[in-house]
DNA sequence: GCCAACGTTGGC
DNA sequence: GCCAACGTTGGC
């Protein structure tokens, strides 16, 4: 059992899209870098991960989902007509893979990059809270992930507040 | 919308 | 194998 953090931008797929299909799976498709490729080919069916909103009004950890199937090989980079076709990409030899997630459950509230950075020595090596890190698909080690889940009881702080 | 930081591409 | 140019990510 292992955890991790998928971040996606809302206003393409939110947490919200996800709670609408409780039960059913999604296919965490249009990954396209290697590192976060090699993070979804290690995920196992029961692993938990934090789903992450990017490039938005309020970045932060919003929700949990599972893991349901092993990575396979992403259909869409074989689809000239979609935004992630990869004409380099052959069908024999796949270079990008997906993983399907299940929604969870919503936080009670977002729990914002600002606050998991005021949480620095308690979260030191995980690439969401490093400097320039834009790792898409990343692992979280599990007393960070507890600590992590820890925080959604609390009340942020004034600076996590942004006051 | 800006732009820093990063990853990828391709000429050499 | 180097590295400049380019494209993308994502916070702000």
């Amino acid at each position: 059992m292992a955890y991790w953090l998928m971040k996606s931008e809302p206003d393409t797929f939110s947490i919200d899209h996800l709670a609408k299909r409780p039960g059913k799976t999604e296919a965490w498709d249009g990954v396209r870098n290697y590192q976060a490729r090699n993070f979804m080919r290690s995920m196992s069916r029961g692993d938990e991960v934090f789903f992450y909103h990017s490039n938005c009004d309020e970045p932060g950890i919003v929700g949990l989902m599972r893991v349901r199937t092993e990575a396979y090989p992403d259909p869409t980079q074989f689809d000239s007509k979609h935004a992630h076709y990869d004409p380099g990409s052959k069908p024999e030899e796949p270079r990008w893979s997906l993983v399907e997630v299940e929604f969870v459950r919503k936080l009670r509230r977002t729990l914002t990059l600002n606050e998991l950075r005021g949480h620095a020595e308690r979260l030191k090596g995980l690439a969401l809270v490093m400097r320039g890190s834009r790792l898409s698909v990343m692992p979280v080690r599990p007393e960070q992930w507890k600590f992590i889940l820890s925080l959604e009881k609390k009340d942020p702080s004034p600076s996590a507040r942004g006051e």
